[in-house]
DNA sequence: TTGGTTGGTGTACTTAATACACAAAGTTAA
DNA sequence: TTAACTTTGTGTATTAAGTACACCAACCAA
């Protein structure tokens, strides 16, 4: 492996959304600094996943290195949202003890292009060295303790995945191959934090013929069984119409 | 003035929009480099509005310095659609040979943020010193030369600019303080590359109530005079739906 | 066999989108 | 002063989409 020479005071931060049927979550790493002596904890919170991108590669890239060193997987939805460089936003006390402590010839003063990445939780084992990983329901996130501006940062990658949603199929992306009809409908729900009706729901679906149902069904469930659904990116490009739209 | 301290690697640049109530057009700086000795013209191209952000500044402030300084106004409409960060986008031979030139030691890799600028044409004129800047018409950016990777920068500028109209009232920054309801269909025909039916765009306007009928008409015109009408951004807030939506 | 659970469907009503044509109010030029 | 020119401003009929709402079907478990 090629050591690569860090950009300073630049780097990507990726807020990565996945789903497990019921709600909507968010990838956060738990950061912990213990004094070395008295063992007392200094700091103990959450980041999103991000590093400085390399002299030698694009932010794109960078954000894909990221996600591919958690995940394992290429071919993420992967998108930019927003570039963040207030003055103060690595100047908390905390956060300079942080950053002298891993030590790694980082900038006083860093911007950093936040990267909105959603991901099929089925598919996915995560890991990242030395460092616990959990989803955490995008709901509890306000009453957490995130690093630097991570928080800001966050409220602003769901806005952009709200918008978003409305207007582009992405919500797909956090769903397996097949699914339900009632799995994507929860979805909805939970990215946008309404409820429809499920008749209706169905009815505009039907309007789109990117949304396309298979013969398989579900099995061992203790109701009737749904039947499976698949979503063709191929289907949608051919028939979009420049007009808006799609779900609320 | 103090003088700053720039950050070699990270500028902002604008893109700025204005509408002369017949089509949609870009600022853009001339550039020129001439041979010392022999006159001899090396780089003749245009270029964004931008320059590198000061340590002591935010992202946004440094793009609205740059406004000012390009039109003496604060508080125009300025909003980041992107960041870029390519390992190419300063490496051309001519656009080397500039940095080189104007010698402010910028790095050789440099990741720009780009801001989105709508602003009122009939309020500004425009002043830079020592540098020429004039309005292109967007049709004719496709024909031209420009810097860096400005044209890129520009065209994703554009379609940020697009989106954004179909689902905000950001239209009306590009139009003086009252406007006819024509001006203002031609503005978004001018933006969105299509025309539309008047009556059906008046009615749809109707709907909205924040475009509001003044009691001033036009005056001196060869033809019946229209109504001046004028938009209400304190409307829009207290009457905004949670759908999307107001034109096509 | 029953009860529990989720899946899947249709209709009536209201609201928005589209297509389309002509008289009114001003200026200019003969 | 009159006629010609130009742009403004308006309404209706038709089609498409949005909304509100209730019940039977299919599977499992006990």
């Amino acid at each position: 492996m090629i050591a690569h020479k860090i950009v300073p005071n630049i780097s990507v931060d990726c807020v990565v959304f996945g789903f497990d049927f019921e709600k909507l979550n968010v990838l956060l790493v738990e950061r912990e600094l213990k004094d070395e002596k008295t063992g007392e904890i200094l700091i103990s919170d959450h980041t999103l996943t991000g590093y400085h991108i390399f002299e030698d590669e694009d932010l794109d890239s960078a954000a894909s290195r990221i996600l591919k060193g958690l995940t394992g997987l290429d071919n993420i939805f992967l998108e930019q949202f927003g570039a963040f460089g207030q003055l103060d936003r690595v100047a908390a006390d905390k956060d300079r003890m942080w950053l002298k402590y891993i030590n790694q010839g980082f900038a006083d003063r860093i911007v950093t292009v936040g990267y909105l990445a959603l991901i099929d939780n089925t598919k996915v084992t995560l890991r990242l060295k030395d460092r616990n990983v959990k989803w955490v329901p995008v709901a509890q996130i306000d009453q957490m303790e995130l690093a630097f501006d991570h928080k800001y940062i966050f409220r602003e990658a769901l806005k952009a995945l709200q918008k978003k949603v409305k207007v582009e199929p992405i919500a797909f992306e956090l769903l397996p191959d097949y699914f339900t009809l009632s799995q994507l409908q929860k979805l909805y729900e939970a990215l946008l934090g309404t409820s429809f009706d499920k008749r209706n729901f169905r009815k505009k679906l039907a309007q789109v013929h990117y949304v396309i149902p298979l013969k398989k069904k579900q099995k061992g469930v203790a109701h009737k069984p749904a039947q499976y659904w698949l979503f063709s990116r191929e289907v949608y490009e051919k028939t979009r119409k420049g007009r808006i739209s799609f779900i609320v």
